[in-house]
DNA sequence: CTGTATCCAATATGATACTG
DNA sequence: CAGTATCATATTGGATACAG
């Protein structure tokens, strides 16, 4: 990052092209996008989201708190306690994932209402 | 759509939220990322994207540009030519969800580099 | 409470042959 | 050229039992 070589597009570049594409296939798999919206408000327990993302089961919440965490996207923080407690936050980095997808949200709504009218 | 009703954040409505889902569900799949940034400088045929995305098959193809035709992010012409002729093109909302795209990529882009500092 | 291990079903993808 | 049909394989998701 030196001087005004940046100007450029990016999206062209094939790398980055294959690591987006793996971060749409994390975020675009059953559950991601369910688990880290309900991160939104705050810190919460495995149980709390588990009983809030209707229908996910015990292994898959597991799985893809997991996944998200390796990406970056969800921090886990374990307390030693008993009975055990542990926390689920979003990174910066799965805040500002959340905001394109609110973007995102807000389109599909737009295209929703066009297509009934 | 009347007033000023419309600051409050739509992200998290429920049936918007499914829809998102089932939009990054899409373009998270194997393919259609791929395929629709083949289309980013205009229409093509079957066979020229084809022979652009690279490892993708005969079929997968097929499907991927069905499921984008259903889903309005792509649009298909068929000419009634012999041999036959069929071009396929980005629709005004295919075009938006690749910019969409874009701004992922220059953030994964950015987290590449910072990682790998 | 917060997981892991195992087994099974569902879905996605791939190879290949065939068609208008 | 631009597909479809069929079959095989790989990946993902779900139910359930068990464990620290």
């Amino acid at each position: 990052m030196t001087d005004a070589a940046e100007r450029v597009p990016r999206c062209a570049d094939a790398r980055s092209r294959e690591r987006t594409r793996l971060i749409l296939r994390r975020i675009g798999d059953k559950w991601s996008m369910l688990v880290m919206t309900r991160l939104m408000d705050g810190p919460r327990r495995f149980t709390a989201v588990l009983h809030s993302v209707d229908g996910i089961s015990h292994r898959m919440l597991t799985h893809t708190l997991r996944t998200l965490e390796q990406d970056g996207l969800v921090s886990r923080t374990a307390y030693a306690e008993v009975p055990p407690r542990v926390e689920y936050a979003l990174t910066p980095d799965g805040s500002w994932l959340l905001t394109v997808l609110t973007d995102l949200a807000a389109w599909v709504e737009e295209r929703d209402e066009s297509a009934s009218s």
